[in-house]
DNA sequence: ATGTAATGTGTCAGAATAACACATTTAAAA
DNA sequence: TTTTAAATGTGTTATTCTGACACATTACAT
């Protein structure tokens, strides 16, 4: 048995994978040496395989971009507009991704013609790239404000500092060092791991790693991380 | 020019719609009269047309079973298991609907052979469709704990009684009348309409109506309207 | 040794919250 | 007509949370 119906179509994954360097937060994405639209920018993505579980597919694309396991991504929205994708009807599940920018695999990225580009600096992307990576953004901004979703982008250990630095390159603001770390340990997610940072210059901070258990079980809670992020 | 690839797909949408009958949550399901799976109970859904835009594929599948059109509705996930849909390979995006439950044609419902079902009496579904009602539970207690959203299942003209009700019902638990009332009112969303509900037995309450132009721009708005739900 | 920059910890006034008391309205009972 | 009871509207207060700011500590540079 069918169903009686001839619209059958293309399904795409579309990801906007997300990496903080210590300073600003960026996006990898792919300059295109293949058709369509060769030489332009775009968002790594790929399409859906007969045989092939929708989970399946999105931690393959990741895969083949990072050669990391296991990363974090969220489903945004489905972009499905007749005529988004010129080439053919193409409908294209958009996801971000949060990875340590430190952990992937280079020679990976380098074969897909990855880079790392500034979110201020970003190009025009094809089709209607733009506007996911506008969605996905607004969208790690809401998660992160409400749930310590930024440990993600981070190394295994990390200090308060860094995690700052983090959120403050995520919502382009400055935050009170002296608050932001009152919150962050009043969740009870980090554990000091006994040293202390050796990069940093002056006084050196505590690295902390991750409860992930209670990361885990708190990973829906609300902790109202950006008190200010309240448009 | 096409896509050097075979695997095009079947696009379902499926949708839960909420409403609220001013005692329970509900929901608006089929009691399939067709094939496959004739005699059981699914949500409603539909398949994407081929030149058809998605949202308004999703537009027209709701109108086609509650002749409402600028229906409240949210995208929540794409189910894509290979063997979800036994009869064929089918990916299917799921969104949740919140309707004014007196407001619909119950015409259009009896013909698509739809009743409003209270969530505890729920009965099994086909498919994943109840894993799907699941999370569109999940994502409406998530929402409409941080933003205004609890009004698109209420009619017009309502009391803050009433949308108290409706909170418990949608959390199953009770509130304190006193500091709902309050933290509703320090919204400035709703408007006094003057007018008083003549349905109430004792002491008429104060109908309200929203003001939609602060709803617009205070949709994205935090609002906590949920202190104890930290889950 | 001393200065400096970054980090860690503490304080306090004002705002928000949760728990609770009291007054008002209306229909039904006495 | 008066009384009663249930539901609604408004007010109070102790507690907690938040935001703004001061001060102490560490480690490198001079």
């Amino acid at each position: 048995m069918n169903y009686p119906h001839s619209s059958r179509i293309l399904l795409a994954l579309d990801c906007i994978v997300f990496g903080f360097d210590g300073e600003d937060l960026k996006l990898l994405l792919i300059k295109r040496n293949f058709e369509p639209e060769q030489g332009k920018w775009s968002l790594m993505g790929g399409f859906l395989e007969t045989d092939e579980d929708l989970d399946v597919a999105t931690n393959r694309i990741l895969y083949d971009l990072t050669g990391l396991k296991d990363i974090y991504f969220e489903e945004i929205k489905t972009f499905g507009k007749v005529n988004r994708d010129p080439v053919e009807r193409t409908i294209s599940i958009c996801f971000f991704a949060l990875i340590n920018i430190h952990a992937h695999d280079q020679d990976l990225a380098k074969a897909q013609n990855a880079y790392w580009i500034d979110l201020k600096n970003r190009p025009n992307l094809i089709f209607d790239h733009n506007e996911m990576v506008d969605l996905a953004l607004e969208r790690l901004r809401y998660k992160a404000a409400l749930h310590p979703i930024g440990f993600e982008l981070l190394p295994e250990k990390f200090t308060i500092p860094q995690l700052q630095k983090l959120y403050e390159s995520i919502y382009q603001t400055q935050m009170d060092r002296r608050n932001f770390s009152r919150k962050i340990l009043s969740t009870s997610l980090l554990i000091d791991t006994g040293e202390k940072d050796e990069n940093s210059s002056t006084k050196k901070a505590i690295l902390y790693r991750l409860d992930k258990e209670k990361y885990q079980n708190q990973i829906n809670a609300f902790h109202y991380f950006m008190a200010d992020f309240k448009r």
